[in-house]
DNA sequence: CCCCCCAAACTACGAGCCGTAGCTTATGGA
DNA sequence: TCCATAAGCTACGGCTCGTAGTTTGGGGGG
């Protein structure tokens, strides 16, 4: 019965390593439990529920993507801007699959860092857009554009949805390019 | 022991009847079993397993959606015929969320009526695309954007991610003719 | 027309999952 | 030093999927 000093920042690493190399379905309490040590119910020390905790790894990804998507559109604009938020997202699903997909369960959320999180992220895009001229309704719309448009891609990305041998990276760059010709259209 | 006259096709009516009504995890064997008045082990004469009950969902939803699809574009072209296809998808979503849902589980898929229903999906939308010019690799590129976009949309709008007011609708065809402009570019 | 065999439905069960109840004990603060 | 808090535990209930083996209904062959 040795205290393992578990909190729940430790738990959330844990199950957010055990989705990235194993899908965000093998995020059990037994699995993390066993990946730290531990015996199942202990973990409800830490943590409400296994949706709380899938929330919790969502939550975290949020915040850490919206950082990096912050920083990768420092000092540039309009399609450098774009492409540059566009492809770190890509780049974050791609190399963290699991937390990613847990990003997207969004239905009855009331985690406030998730909420948080998910802000963020708009607030960069939005930040983006004003530099294509688009305001009120129509950033977001634009806003809107951009999101479904990277979300589906990267989704339809993890999910297998591109078997054909054509670089995916290719498809992404032009999707973006393409979507991008579109905003700007639309903004002037 | 009164026998209920079970078949393949009846058991994935009355799975996808539950996942359109109860979201597609709701899709439980016991569930199934349930509405059909039938005990749970009686399934698996007519399905092998959870998994590919749920491909079954998906690979009818995939067929239905292709001839909707296939038809909303019938003497339509260029922006006139994609619009049409992504509102068709759009409304097949929101009318049969948990079997569209179901349509996005790829990974892993050896279903042949799903992977069919896939293929019958992206035919009709590279034959709208060729009205836009695009050929070879172009093409595949324009497929993956579509697909991103609408799905992207799509998959969101389900998610709740949609929180403010602004009328998805007008989001939709927004995002939707601000694709086409930049389809258009690539295909000049 | 009858009978027989196939398959559809059943009962019973095992393993794995989530989550709760209640106990023990380690540990930090008074 | 002691004690209250909380972290870990064991034990359990209810749910899930799926298998094994049994019963029986009903359509096809004689």
């Amino acid at each position: 019965m040795a205290r393992r000093g578990l909190t729940h920042d430790l738990v959330v690493e844990a199950a957010t390593r055990i989705a990235d190399a194993r899908g965000l379905d093998a995020v059990t309490v037994a699995a993390v439990a066993a990946d730290l040590g531990v015996r199942p119910p202990s973990l409800y020390n830490h943590v409400g529920s296994v949706d709380a905790l899938r929330q919790a790894i969502g939550a975290a990804a949020l915040l850490e993507l919206a950082a990096a998507m912050s920083i990768a559109a420092a000092g540039l604009a309009h399609d450098d801007a774009l492409l540059a938020i566009a492809r770190t997202q890509r780049a974050y699903a791609l190399r963290h699959p699991g937390a990613y997909a847990a990003t997207g369960r969004i239905v009855g959320v009331k985690d406030e860092h998730f909420l948080a999180g998910g802000a963020a992220v708009v607030d960069v895009l939005l930040a983006v857009l004003r530099g294509y001229g688009l305001t009120g309704e129509e950033a977001i719309h634009g806003a809107r554009a951009v999101r479904s448009a990277v979300h589906g891609f990267v989704s339809l990305e993890l999910a297998g949805g591109y078997a054909m041998a054509l670089d995916p990276e290719a498809s992404f760059d032009w999707t973006v390019r393409a979507l991008a010709a579109g905003l700007r259209a639309a903004g002037s």
